[in-house]
RNA sequence: GGCGCCAUAGCCAAGCGGUAAGGCAGAGGUCUGCAAAACCUUCAUCCCCGGUUCGAUUCCGGGUGGCGCCUCCA
């Protein structure tokens, strides 16, 4: 499988560090809020990465992150009159509520910046003996950065260029412009924890370095998270690290585009955004997967409700599809017909794993599914042989089911009523009674359901 | 100022040297009591100008127009 590697700005082909493993740490969110549709590109691109390594038969290790400690968290935790802790037991709960909606499989690890102060403070104190990082009067620990030759091999930026555009506040007694936070020092009203320089809390890179090294190993294999992370997060990350322990620290580094509103980036802090909460009182959130899964990973996206709906529609010409495999008439022995099917149904796999292979191209990987669906549509409009039909229904769920679509069982129990009013509505057409079986029809509509007459008699389907 | 990305039909989006996948929407048709679904047909020479090449949407140069990072941010 190639990847595109930010560090080296070309595609790679993916060699892991242990054959047959990958070990993968993505930046989760801080939690303070619900998180915005923006927040959830890295989730769902970076799981369907998961999703499909582990398809291909790799063992997998992923890591993803909660920031529970940081400015944003204490302040938030002010402003709501509640403390830190119980802001970030609510938000990660909240944080699983959406992320299971969008079919995101929980990572192999969730690991929060509070439950590894220690860890954070070793490689702190590792930091300062090798002279990488100092101590200041007010018991501060920053980061030196022109003691790190590479800095800035991520993001391409030169230290010299950075230099004149570095901002310092007041009051803080860098060394160096660019220097940053390790550990800050403990203020009023803050939490904070004993540390070898007083009590204090973790300043934000260091806490991603500290949880990915200590679940993941000095090196793993690729280190993922949204471009906006490139510069300067990733790039301290790896200052540290590197600093740190003297060896690479991740060999592969993606980076996901962004959501963007009218074209301009969605964030937080520009405040047009939409929180996935707010997407799920209008839509089934499979459809924001879908979306998502439209384009490649690296690109911009822009973000619109009429978007969600053609995803939302081009989902549903699956989710019928599947149906259609699921209820096809069966024919008695195989055909040659049967036959030359299954076999194109590799063709199908080949070209669909070849899209993904490229960088994760769910964008290909997708058409390759709509074009399946469509010779599975024909293929069924007759009865077939049960292997041939087996194999279709099997690669189908298959190839969605890499891609994290159609997990939603959303044409479960249909209640009795609707199901009666169906029943009286074919007598009434057996009986060619049409005004009655239209009537029933549109009541059905009214409640939500649609009528389908198929081969294998009428149909109902819950409207989304 | 430094670093970088993007420009393909009404909308979304692949392709990236040999004359344009797929989806949504639209039009016509088959099927259907009528629908729906499905299927068939139809709908683009790829921002502009140069260059390289037998041949460029695809490579190079120059424009034009969007956007991002350099400050918390996925």
């Amino acid at each position: 499988m190639q990847i595109y590697n930010t560090m080296t700005r070309k595609k790679e082909e993916l060699v892991p560090i242990v054959p047959g493993q990958i070990s993968m740490y993505a930046c989760g969110p801080t939690v303070y809020n619900y998180f915005h549709i923006g927040n959830a590109r890295p989730f769902i691109v970076f799981d369907t990465l998961r999703r499909y390594l582990e398809y291909r038969g790799y063992q997998v290790r992923f890591v993803q992150n909660f920031t529970d400690i940081d400015d944003k968290m204490i302040r938030r935790a002010n402003e709501e009159d509640t403390t830190v802790k119980e802001l970030g037991e609510r938000f990660i709960k909240e944080y699983y509520q959406d992320a299971d909606a969008l079919g995101v499989v929980r990572a192999t690890a969730n690991p929060r910046a509070t439950e590894h102060i220690q860890e954070i403070i070793d490689l702190v104190s590792t930091l300062v003996e090798k002279e990488h990082a100092y101590v200041t009067p007010g018991g501060d620990v920053y980061f030196s950065v022109r003691s790190f030759d590479g800095y800035g091999k991520l993001s391409g930026q030169n230290i010299d260029d950075l230099e004149n555009g570095a901002r310092v506040d007041p009051g803080e007694d860098k060394r160096d412009p660019l220097d940053f936070a390790l550990w800050k020092a403990e203020k009023p009203g803050e939490p904070s924890w004993d540390s070898p320089w007083g009590k204090g809390r973790p300043g934000w890179h260091i806490e991603c370095s500290a949880m990915s090294m200590s679940i993941l190993g000095q090196t793993f294999d690729i280190h993922a998270g949204g471009q906006d992370l490139v510069f300067p997060h990733h790039e301290n990350e790896i200052a540290q690290s590197e600093a740190a322990t003297g060896k690479p620290f991740a060999h592969y580094w993606m980076h996901n585009g962004y959501i963007n509103i009218d074209n301009q980036k969605m964030s937080k802090s520009a405040g047009n955004f939409f929180t996935v909460r707010d997407i799920a009182k209008e839509f089934d959130l499979e459809a924001v997967r879908m979306f998502m899964l439209s384009v490649q990973y690296r690109n911009p996206v822009n973000f619109s409700r009429e978007l969600i709906q053609q995803a939302e529609s081009g989902l549903e010409r699956l989710r019928t599809a599947r149906g259609r495999i699921k209820d096809a008439p069966i024919a008695r022995g195989d055909s040659d017909e049967d036959e030359a099917f299954l076999a194109s149904l590799n063709d199908f796999k080949t070209r669909f794993c070849n899209a993904m292979d490229d960088d994760l191209n769910t964008a290909d990987a997708l058409g390759v599914l709509f074009e399946l669906a469509r010779a599975a549509n024909t293929f069924v409009s007759q009865p077939r042989g049960q292997a041939a039909v087996d194999a279709t229904r099997a690669l189908f769920d298959e190839l969605t089911g890499v891609l994290g679509l159609l997990c939603h069982k959303k044409e479960e129990a249909f209640p009795q009523k609707a199901i009666d009013m169906l029943g009286e509505r074919q007598k009434a057409r057996k009986t060619k009674n049409f005004k009655r079986a239209d009537e029933l029809r549109d009541t059905l509509k009214d409640m939500g359901y649609a009528v389908e007459d198929t081969a294998n008699g009428p149909k109902l389907k819950k409207l989304s």
